[in-house]
DNA sequence: AATGAATGAGCCTTCATTCAT
DNA sequence: TATGAATGAAGGCTCATTCAT
């Protein structure tokens, strides 16, 4: 019996199923079966929601990106000054949701395979322009445009950085250290001049 | 008496192969036929020098390492008080020999598909010990135990996170903006308290 | 849906296609591409229906030898006596389905090749056991446990060694004399004492 | 320094250890480099001893006739009768030299791809011939043409049979038993008419 | 005579993708 | 909408064979 409005449903269901797998086996074992079985569907049903494993692949890293978006919008959107912003921005980066192994290591399996697809590199710059334009609009009010290029650049590097640590070691085990970490990288460089 | 001493020239080879191939067309991509052909033997041979793709791989890691830490000993040796010793290390990191997208691709897509193989993940387990252990040791004179501890890894964040960036973007384009970075977050961190 | 029920189909036409390309090329020239092309399907579907060539092969195998099995038993229960028993284990291995020129050389070449696989072992030291205790409790009534056991051995050997003769020579032409040649045999250790 | 006279040695040497390999670990892993190592040479000098790898097996097959033919030569050379000369037949099949798993093995090995090449299928059929024709002219005599040809048939087929049963289970473990097992059938079939 | 480096064909297997049902 | 059978193109790896030394 042919169910009708299946397909958000569905292309949710494979685009979790895809996270897990990479998590659990990697980014080169994670086929369409294994993610099919994983969703418990057919194989020939991903090609029905996804034009490609490819497209597959994109959709779930503009998932991970959405829902770290959604995040950060909502935490901007409670704050009211550009320090608070600033921190919004990293607390979104290590938000609750966003602090999973699986989530992590699905990230990290696709940054490391980015060049694979034009596709999937697009999505990852639009993330890092995204990141950058945020972080630096909030920071030219606090120490100039000149500067805030370079505090910017470092305050998105050292959340990737920490991220990569944790994707690959799991340590540290809470979201508040590397929380604490980059609020402190931030106030220093404010306060630095 | 056939050609001897190839063993170490063409294992070069092969591993400068699989740096080149994996940054033109992305890890999935590098496959053993390209990374030999791009070496210019035959596919065959690097199964003679190599028991294994993964092998390979391994030992294409542990080159850009040893690559690495070669410049971070050499670097160390000269300097004579803890600070020195901390921005030798960072120093390092962006050395002229490790500043080349060609290597921070290979790096990354290693990182991206290190769970694939306990080989691999092993291999960046020691890196990661090695690059903290290096900086809390001469951390700890200056700002003690504790507070060490987490500036060693958030200088450690920030150079995986800037390298990162550069794989990804290519920018900054030269190596002095991540160098100068990270040593005023060391700077700052040190200072700090 | 999609067709249903064709995996016994496919297994028994690969099956097929296994004996027919043993007993055209020899063992190892029975490749999986080969074996698919002379069952009409791609080489893909073979690891859709076995999971491994040893598996296939070992499938093989055990059709061959419950072939074999199902006429022996057929035979033993249309027998009364021992020595009717006897002779319909004899004929079985004769009969006219496993005289045949094909199942006797692929039979010979998963012989000589069992001791690459485990699996091939175990299924021939089945057969070989099944065989043995077969003649073995129909010749104690007739001749003691001592006696027994010998001719048993005997008249299994002289099966095989009649059957290799045919695999490698195709003579005898026809199954009657090598039947002929073991109830000779069997009627002489039996009436020997 | 080269060497002299080496052709020989070298040959056996090859050969021995063709032996050894397809015992160890079956036909389809006596690979040339395999057998190289284990005769303690390189890969490069079997082709200089020998045309082929199948010229290597056929050499290998043929010594391992030729082992059995001499040992049953000088065996019917003291027997007068030509029962006797029977009897040396059989035993010689189940000399010292011969009762080995090793020899016992690879010769399975080699009847199991005979078809694999013409060579080896020749070499075998010249043994059956000798086998049977030695059997038949010492049978004739005694039992008239008819019935010799069947009982020649019978013994040559009980041999290999045992012989068969020996190389997969390595039962029974003294050569006395199937001696005395052939000879038993062979008086049998002798004093039947 | 001898080595082992080098080749390239071929094998098994996996996998994204298509398609009949 | 959904299935899973089926395809065929690679991919990693092995191996007999050749060849420079």
């Amino acid at each position: 019996m042919p169910k009708r409005g299946m397909k958000p449903i569905r292309r949710q269901q494979l685009i979790d199923a895809a996270i897990a797998s990479i998590h659990e086996h990697g980014f080169s074992s994670a086929t369409v079966a294994r993610i099919a079985r994983k969703a418990g569907v057919s194989t020939g049903i991903v090609h029905h929601y996804f034009t490609d494993k490819t497209d597959l692949l994109a959709s779930t890293m503009r998932s991970l990106l959405d829902l770290l978006r959604r995040e950060a919008v909502m935490r901007m959107r409670i704050a009211h000054t550009p320090i608070e912003r600033i921190y919004a921005i990293i607390h979104a980066s290590y938000g609750d949701q966003q602090f999973s192994e699986e989530v992590f290591s699905a990230w990290l399996a696709l940054y490391g395979n980015a060049r694979d697809s034009d596709k999937l590199q697009r999505i990852l710059r639009i993330y890092h322009r995204r990141l950058h334009s945020n972080l630096l609009h909030n920071l030219v009010p606090l120490i100039g445009r000149e500067r805030a290029q370079d505090v910017a650049l470092g305050i998105g590097a050292l959340i990737d950085g920490l991220w990569l640590r944790y994707a690959l070691t799991g340590r540290p085990e809470n979201a508040e250290t590397p929380r604490a970490l980059t609020r402190a990288y931030a106030d220093a460089m404010i306060a630095g001049k």
